[in-house]
DNA sequence: GCAATATAGATCCATATGGTTCTATATTGA
DNA sequence: TCAATATAGAACCATATGGATCTATATTGC
């Protein structure tokens, strides 16, 4: 990083909107290098390997479900899981009590591919985590969950349209 | 949030992968609230404000260090300084040196448009993360910090092609 | 019981995005 | 000095994205 890289950086994560600005330096940095590694490796977009991740570890699960967990439009949700479907990653099971709803579940191929990306994605997590102490990290955790525990996070008073 | 929202978060966030989940889903979930708003009144991508923002606070500043302070692919950096400057709220100055590079300057509009911006997105920060405490926020921040001084997040060894 | 409303998810379409390539200029090294 | 390489930024184009709308089904209230 070069010097002026670094009075940039100081002087945007001390200023009014530091919070923001930092989180999403780390995660657009991140999506970055994680993004583009998944979808050339694994011909996947980044919605897709998260529908599939929310699949597997909660068979059953619903559209409107995978939404709550990875906030995006519902159509790009929608698409992922036809994407997921066509390749046979995961299969989908009408409601029996409302027929409006598919239950989502992983094929055996499915599981597999995403045990792989899984753990390559974790590597990936340890190397930018890492920089962290166990207690750190430990406490990074709590600080997050405690912002999307509130009810502000999906809503906002402030953005009413004025 | 349903129970059944409150258990899938509950696992989720103490998975393997809790780190980058809980820290990407705070991300995607402001995005979906703010982004929207000031897409939708002061019709502006994303891109564009957070390219005015790096203009207003370091006028003179070239594309490829916005491209440093928001990681981006270069050429949505190219776009939205295409789209500032077509709406006159940014100028650009040849360097005398390097008559390659390009350097920033905030119009009077382009500022005057900003802090109306950053008004409103201190307010949505405060909404975010108001939640925290003062030391929790500081302890935050300083975690944050430790992670994007690091020299992992920009680059990977995992991802290195297999 | 049934009209009014809400919800699950699919589809449409205009626009944003990002990988790639291109041009112009700078730097490097034999 | 000048060919080889690197860099700043623009442009091209195929694809992803998301707001709006649509269909089908469920729920609600009179």
């Amino acid at each position: 990083m070069s010097d002026k890289g670094l009075s940039i950086f100081e002087e945007t994560f001390s200023s009014d909107l530091c919070y923001l600005m930092a989180m999403s330096h780390i995660v657009l940095a991140n999506n970055q290098v994680t993004s583009r590694f998944i979808e050339k490796n694994y011909d996947m977009p980044v919605h897709a390997w998260s529908t599939l991740y929310a699949t597997v570890y909660f068979p059953g699960i619903l559209a409107k479900e995978v939404q709550v967990l990875f906030p995006r439009p519902q159509n790009s949700i929608s698409r992922a899981i036809k994407l997921l479907e066509e390749r046979q990653l995961i299969r989908r099971e009408v409601d029996k009590s409302d027929t409006r709803a598919k239950h989502l579940f992983p094929t055996e191929e499915g599981a597999a591919l995403l045990a792989g990306i899984e753990e390559k994605v974790k590597q990936r997590q340890e190397e930018v985590f890492g920089v962290l102490t166990d207690s750190e990290k430990e406490t990074f955790l709590r600080l997050c969950r405690k912002i999307i525990d509130s009810d502000t996070l999906n809503s906002s008073a402030a953005f009413e349209v004025f």
